[in-house]
DNA sequence: ACTTTGCCTGGGAACGTTCCCACCCGTAGA
DNA sequence: TCTACGGGTGGGAACGTTCCCAGGCAAAGT
């Protein structure tokens, strides 16, 4: 009684003189409850600090109004490493993925009046990073990668769970990806067809890397369009895809040039592509060093179009994708399984969205 | 009953064959059940779909493990703007502040087992914003002039909230913010000194910007230290802060330059001294327009750092903010309130983070 | 064989809302 | 004057956890 540390509806109707129906009322429906009532009922709350209980509400009601993000643990090996094409200590100014995502799903929620729960993943416990979240939102956006399968198909059975950039793995959740196929495609025929290069060298990410998978079988199609041989398997494979993975692939294709036991003279590639523009920018560091010229010897292609891409010289030509787009695609999903009553499920949905080329200078353009 | 559209505590005791209370205990603190049953009631769990409520918990243990944050609305004026000095569709490759500070409270929240709850003030509904997150969290922190005070005073009297960037308003808050004064005066004083610069002009936001009001004061003292007249109002005052109203400031300082009606002959600024490295991007422009070269003519300087402010050219002298540490102060002082096992008010705290000069070509260092 | 000591487990009261229902009462229609 | 109607309000049952308190029971002590 008297003053507990917190005041609920309780002391705030005691203090108005109105039951707690109306307060609470007054707070959902200002309309329904006469002017001078409501004043009361206002005057009392201000007076004693009343904040209305998010979780409480949250309770009775069976919806939070937030909408949540779970992603990869940002900091990843080449966090430094990136630094060194600008300040040292400037590296932070650059946007990783998840923050254009954030923003994305920010702004949409937003919008539609949620707001945003977000979380990396640790580590460490995997079970306490979703169960924190999923417990606590209307429904949420996972990055690939980013929760144990068997979690998410639990999860998903509970809350609307759509899936981001990665493979769908769970067939009924809805997903959002970027045209990574096409991207590849176009890009690598651009630099056959524009560019009148043939000797091509692929450069990959693990093979259980969904995105990396997709652009090289973009990259393969566009081979065979143009006639030229097909690949069955990428050049070369990293395993995390890092700035130093890709300065060595760099190196190992470099070293493959010359005379190869028993397949005859293997010349240089006339074109590196690799899967992402870290491995690219890797790259680049390598080949000059290595006294190689790009694009003049050899033209070096990454996908993403991180900031760096554009800061690097020569500045790289890239596959950018709109990940904010992403963002609010993935709010729209969510959205809508949300607001559908829970009558039929409706079908798992896919978004691929359209990814734009950049083309510059480490192609031979710009 | 049957299988009610989501399983609760109940559903998963009732297969499992144990006790609701059991059943918490199993996520709460695992150790406490023995093996056999905790197995038992994960498979069930597992096989139910089952997801505890974050709202339930949260109700009946008073704590959420979310920490919040609200921050103004993203799309300011300059949002497209900014892009011209880079890939058009680029812009979205910057960080804004928010971007970092989120970065820095997500980081810091999640290593202290947190997740973080984000919301953009809305122009329209400013009660809603707040009570979103207000109930829903822990503790949350507010950057400056996003929530209107009165609510704030009341919201503060029942949960941690920090300050950020602002003024502290209300006085009980603890709060978090950079060295304003102390990075303008050191700018100021490396123009003066370092650069043998004598006229100086000083481009600040409006009266009721903490931040440029601090730089003019920190601007101001390295005047006075250098023996140099001692301005009591900032040369020109903009309201937004934007480049447009840089590039309009700049025009202006150049239109003064000549003779001006009984002050004598009023010679052009060595140097001009913007409150923000926008509006000193935007002076960049008209300058170049105007042929004034830069820093030859004049020197500029902004402050920020943000990412624009290295690529523009030439590039801008500023003072970075240390925005992301800012998130992860925020984060510790909120912590240490809610941790205060609720005894006796501790005293508010302020901490002030220091700023590092970036010396670049437009003062004509770099 | 009889306590004592713990480990596990079950009972049940909060936690602070929302929301359906019922109730009161003044006004308009008959 | 009586009935219908409806805006405004109060009662009280959920909502799904957590957590304190007991109680049961087996191993260990006397």
């Amino acid at each position: 009684m008297g003053t507990p540390s917190t005041p609920t509806v309780y002391d705030v109707a005691e203090r108005a003189g109105v039951s707690i129906a109306t307060v609470s009322r007054v707070y959902r429906n200002p309309d329904s409850v006469r002017a001078t009532t409501r004043d009361k009922v206002l005057e009392a709350a201000r007076a004693l600090g009343y904040v209305p209980s998010g979780s409480a509400r949250g309770l009775a009601s069976r919806a939070t109004g937030v909408l949540g993000l779970c992603f990869p643990d940002y900091s990843d090996p080449d966090a430094e490493t990136e630094a060194l094409a600008a300040d040292a200590d400037d590296d932070h100014a650059f946007m990783l993925y998840s923050d254009q995502i954030i923003r994305g799903m920010e702004r949409a929620s937003r919008r539609h009046g949620y707001a945003l729960l977000i979380a990396a993943s640790l580590k460490g416990g995997p079970e306490s990073l979703v169960a924190k979240v999923a417990g606590r939102v209307d429904g949420f956006a996972v990055m690939a990668g980013t929760v144990p399968t068997d979690d998410l198909e639990v999860i998903s059975r509970r809350l609307p769970v759509v899936m981001l950039a990665g493979p769908r793995g769970i067939d009924h959740l809805d997903h959002v990806e970027v045209a990574n196929a096409d991207g590849q495609r176009e890009l690598t025929r651009h630099l056959i067809e524009d560019h009148g290069l043939r000797r091509l060298a692929f450069v990959s990410g693990p093979p259980n890397s969904p995105d990396a998978e997709a652009r090289f079988h973009g990259y393969a199609e566009a081979c065979r369009a143009a006639g030229l041989p097909v690949p069955a398997e990428p050049d070369v494979r990293t395993v995390m895809m890092t700035q130093a993975e890709g300065a060595q692939a760099a190196e190992e294709l470099l070293a493959r040039t010359g005379t190869v036991a028993g397949a005859g003279t293997h010349e240089r590639p006339e074109a590196m592509v690799f899967a992402n523009d870290q491995m690219a920018v890797g790259a680049l560091h390598t080949l000059e060093r290595s006294g190689v010229r790009v694009p003049q010897d050899v033209a070096v292609t990454g996908f993403d179009g991180i900031p760096l891409s554009r800061l690097v010289r020569p500045t790289l030509t890239t596959v950018r994708q709109p990940m904010r787009d992403m963002g609010e695609r993935a709010v729209e999903l969510l959205l809508r399984r949300i607001d559908a009553t829970e009558p039929g499920h409706e079908e798992p949905q896919s978004v691929v969205l359209p990814v734009t080329l950049a083309y510059r200078q480490s192609c031979g353009c710009g």
